[in-house]
DNA sequence: TTTAATCTTACAAATTCTTTACAAAATGCT
DNA sequence: AGCATTTTGTAAAGAATTTGTAAGATTAAA
């Protein structure tokens, strides 16, 4: 079943919300501050998390953007005290899928959970793979072919996996903005572009006559086998 | 892009919100009651629902209870006045995913919409289709046949599929220029003409004798499969 | 603070789109 | 049929858009 990761400083509504989620068959993991959440979600396969926007040092916010830079898909749900002003359009832009208000009905808090987890498939990520002759491992952050190797961003690596996931289909620099950076695209802005740019720079052998990323005119960038 | 449909009684907000959304780079279909909404739903591939609650006859819940025996991935976002007392719990177990309250902020429903399309992926069906002995994939923007693949441009690709949803029928210059530039045809103009001719030379086997894409004389163009 | 990483801007190069022009084809009229 | 008119095909030129990327600006990290 799936793991929920709570963080809420009160420790009142962690903890309920921990045996409500339990009861209704899903394994809860609680934090209590934005740092341990951010580890704990580091350290477990986390499948869903609830996080409490106001807390001390890291906010729900904050830990909602860094989780975003290492996973983009995971459903959040942000909570907020009733009399506090949201920014849902702020929290939609860092990447939250829902907003429950406190004091929240259990009933209320669950629905949305099983709305979340509905959507969300599971998908088993492979630690390696490879994009023509290149091998991109993500664990150690690195690529190599036979004579190189790459030292690997985050980013790489994901924009990578994207590009390896989606072979064939042509990308658009909102895709690649989506899965690189975690959020949308909002104005027009030359930022994939120059990722390219660079980062064919370090994967291509010759990134004047690009193999790996090849530009799609007017729609996008694709990779493809071969 | 995506195809968001709109389903609201009242005509303001519905053809409002298709001109923000159109102006967002969304195409927009738009209903002005539940059934409509529905046939709508079942006629055209639609990547994210815009359902007002309160409708005469079938209103948005009942909408969204049927759009989610035929689909239970589509993101919808229900409309609800400021007056009403919206059940969010009934809404989230009928499948919905976001609730926004009228009046509301063009910045705030557009940020909702972008970030419920950024997690839906892209339905799987009508990816694909074919044109005679033509098959045109919309992901990778290239057409094949036995021996041959052809490099689509996003242009390329809504035009065919205009052709393969509309085949038998003539289509005038008018809905091809919409289709393919998403605007009218306001002067006399060589525009489609031209295209057509290039997109012929490409697709065809023998663009001096065309077999997908036939002229009709004085009206327009016209693909039918044998 | 300095340093590094990232983003925006700017402009040339590449590519695509639109208009124009005229010949060919289709249609209408006597 | 023959001739006039409208419509279509398409080459070619010019307009417009899109891309690559260097350089400067900004932001984040140390």
């Amino acid at each position: 079943m799936a793991r929920i990761l709570i963080v809420d400083d009160d420790r009142n509504i962690a903890d309920g919300l921990a045996q409500l989620v339990t009861l209704e068959g899903y394994e809860a993991i609680v934090a209590y501050d934005g740092q341990t959440g951010f580890d704990q979600f580091q350290s477990n396969d986390v499948d869903l998390l609830i996080l409490d926007i106001m807390m001390p040092h890291v906010d729900g916010y904050e830990l909602c953007k860094r989780i975003r830079t290492l996973d983009t898909l995971v459903p959040v749900i942000m909570l907020s005290a009733k009399s506090e002003e949201i920014d849902k359009v702020v929290g939609l832009e860092i990447g939250a899928d829902d907003f429950v208000s406190k004091p929240f009905g259990s009933r209320e808090i669950i629905a949305r959970i099983r709305a979340r987890l509905r959507k969300s498939t599971p998908s088993s990520k492979d630690q390696s793979f490879s994009l023509s002759d290149l091998m991109v491992d993500s664990t150690s952050y690195r690529a190599c072919r036979t004579d190189q190797v790459i030292e690997l961003t985050s980013r790489d690596v994901k924009v990578l996996r994207l590009f390896y996931e989606k072979q064939g289909q042509v990308l658009s620099r909102d895709d690649i903005y989506d899965c690189g950076w975690g959020r949308h695209l909002v104005f027009n802005s030359r930022v994939v572009d120059q990722y390219i740019s660079q980062l064919r720079k370090r994967i291509e052998i010759n990134s004047q006559q690009p193999q790996i990323i090849k530009t799609v005119h007017a729609i996008g960038y694709r990779y493809e086998a071969f």
